[in-house]
RNA sequence: AACUCCAUGGUGUAACGGUAGCACAACAGAUUUUGGUUCUGUUUGUCAAGGUUCGAAUCCUUGUGGAGUUGCCA
């Protein structure tokens, strides 16, 4: 017998372990700080279950913080859809709501501080200017000729800055620190430029706005954040964000460590191609359900506690692996399993008359509403003479493997009873329009018959008389290539054509026209829908969240 | 031969010098009034070469491969 080992953390919360063991911290605080320049998606849901989820573990705080430093592209109406969104997570930040643009009088005064210790300078150079100056990769920078211009006179002209004297880009304030300096980050950065642009919380109070890099560390550090942690491509960053602090009276020591971004195949992340996506109208808006947004995937019927656990299962590492999106439909199907209702819908429905069958009689039976939480009880679903069922049910000219519905077999319809199919009706093309079968009575409720005879397949259906009709709405992966942003292609030239597939004379149980908005439900052998957020009118619209496991599909794909 | 970081099955992630494990995927079988769920089993892995050690995925060296960085974006 061994002792069981606890369970495995990664490598932040190792660090975290660390610093409250040593004494380096008595408490734990994280912050997420989105720049309100867009919709979160998965990505951002990665780094909130993070930063949240540290919070929850070590009963310390996790801050929401905008990163609004620059006016020219945010908006109040992302930091709403920002906070919607991380509430729908299942997060919350308490009083700790915070804006960097809170920031503005105190950096301010933290530049100066700079200037007065030599160690930054009002720059006259203009971008074209600074960029030769900075040098590259290859080869060292060289200094400003304003770089050696007295305190005084830096003193004077940044707060002339401020004050709106000078036009865009006329002028800047850079660190002093090292053009030679290996890493290009830390040759003399511009940390506050002038954008006369209103700002959505500050409105024309500045004209002059700090730079990230002179602005995360030390919002770190207002707010006591003791472990601040954001992705892999800030890594060059650090020695910057530690110069600031090292150089100001800062009241607090943040640490900022790095972790990898997420990647998914089949779709892309970078907010320049989402938007793209949504402007040249590939897709509906923001919240599309095919979309990786957390509002996408909100209206497409994924569950909260589905992503979180998503988040868990891929771990945080420094490894740019690409995840894969199985795992996360895995994730779905698992909570969806275990809380959706289940109900009979026919998607491309074939008409069924049960020959044998009072024309004019209703019967009612019994259906489970979930096998996996039997308290939930049954529902009444109305059987009748003419009934739906699926297309794909049916086969003229069946393989031995198919075990639904052929001429002269025998199925089970789901809690009624088992058909034989007798007939098949055909219109003048060969079309298939209608099946005649019989019933045996013995099976009313779909039960065995005392013969021993054999089932192969259970099949759903719907009463006709009684079905609801509606628009279902089809979705499937927006990209067809597995890495739509590799190489050198265009990657809208991978968008996936079938990600949208609409069905509009949809036949459903009736009990689905109680399902509220927002609800995912299973209609069964099919797969998960969601009544969609915006549907209107009599009836609600249906998406499909995702599809049930399908070894049927896979066996037949082979051939 | 710029700097920094990374490398474990098909994918992602554990193993903290001592039995390479887990999840997803794939494949087989059992159960099943959902070809779902559940259960059982199978396949597949430490980038390479040296070194240290009784013992290396783990430590060291070198190499290879990949990523990020040359915004007055974050």
């Amino acid at each position: 017998m061994s002792i069981p080992r606890p369970p495995s953390k990664d490598f932040i919360r190792e660090i975290i372990d660390e610093d409250l063991s040593s004494g380096k911290h008595d408490g734990t605080v994280t912050r997420f700080p989105p720049e309100p320049n867009g919709y979160l998606h998965l990505g951002h849901a990665k780094s909130i279950c993070l930063n949240f989820g540290i919070a929850q573990e070590y009963e310390g705080r996790c801050h929401l913080r905008f990163d609004d430093t620059n006016p020219a592209k945010e908006d109040t109406e992302y930091v709403e859809s920002i906070k919607e969104d991380i509430k729908w997570l299942g997060f919350d930040w308490g009083d700790h709501l915070y804006f960097a643009s809170d920031y503005f009088e105190k950096l301010y005064e933290w530049a100066v501080h700079l200037i007065e210790n030599g160690n930054a300078y009002v720059d006259d150079q203009n971008a074209e200017e600074m960029r030769a100056g900075r040098g590259d990769l290859q080869n060292p920078g060289t200094e400003s000729p304003f770089r050696n211009r007295s305190v005084e006179e830096n003193l004077d002209l940044f707060s002339r800055m401020r004050e709106g004297e000078f036009k865009d880009g006329e002028k800047v304030l850079r660190a002093r620190i090292d053009m030679v300096h290996p890493n290009l980050n830390m040759r003399d950065p511009v940390i506050y430029r002038i954008v006369h642009t209103p700002h959505h919380r500050t409105g024309d109070a500045w004209c002059i706005y700090p730079m990230y890099d002179f602005t995360h560390g030390q919002s770190d550090a207002l707010e006591y954040v003791t472990h601040s942690l954001c992705t892999l491509e800030f890594e060059n960053h650090r020695p910057l964000y530690e110069w600031f602090l090292d150089h100001l009276p800062v009241p607090s020591r943040p640490r900022q460590i790095e972790f990898a971004r997420l990647n998914l195949n089949y779709t892309v992340m970078s907010k320049r191609k989402l938007l793209q996506l949504v402007e040249e109208n590939y897709v509906s808006g923001w919240n599309d359900p095919r979309m990786p947004t957390i509002s996408g995937i909100r209206r497409r019927g994924y569950p909260a506690e589905a992503i979180r656990n998503f988040c868990k299962t891929i771990g945080i590492t420094k490894f740019k692996g690409t995840n894969d999106i199985t795992l996360l439909e895995s994730s779905v199907r698992e909570i969806l399993n275990r809380d959706a209702s289940r109900f009979m819908a026919v998607l491309k429905p074939l008409k069924v008359v049960i020959t044998n069958y009072p024309e004019d009689q209703v019967e009612e039976f019994e259906a489970v509403i979930n096998p996996e939480n039997p308290e939930l009880g049954t529902r009444k679903v109305p059987f009748s003479r003419e009934l739906y069922i699926e297309q794909d049910d049916f086969m003229e000219d069946a393989p031995k493997k198919f075990f639904r519905l052929t001429v002269g077999k025998e199925v089970r319809l789901r809690c009624a009873y088992w058909i034989r199919c007798e007939e098949v009706i055909k219109d003048a093309e060969g079309n298939i329009t209608e099946l005649r079968c019989t019933y045996d009575p013995e099976t009313r409720g779909g039960e065995n018959p005392s013969d021993g005879r054999k089932v192969k397949a259970t099949i759903h259906w719907v009463s006709a008389a009684h079905a609801l009709n509606t628009e279902v709405r089809l979705y499937d992966r927006l990209f067809s290539e597995e890495a739509p942003d590799a190489g050198e292609s265009n990657f809208l030239d991978c968008l996936n054509p079938d990600s949208l597939e609409v069905i509009t004379d949809a036949k459903l149980e009736p009990n689905l026209a109680r399902v509220p908005k927002g609800e995912t439900v299973q209609f069964e052998r099919l797969g998960y829908f969601c009544v969609d957020s915006e549907s209107s009118g009599d009836l609600p619209v249906f998406n499909r969240t995702v599809g049930l496991r399908d070894s049927w599909a896979k066996a037949k794909g082979k051939g």
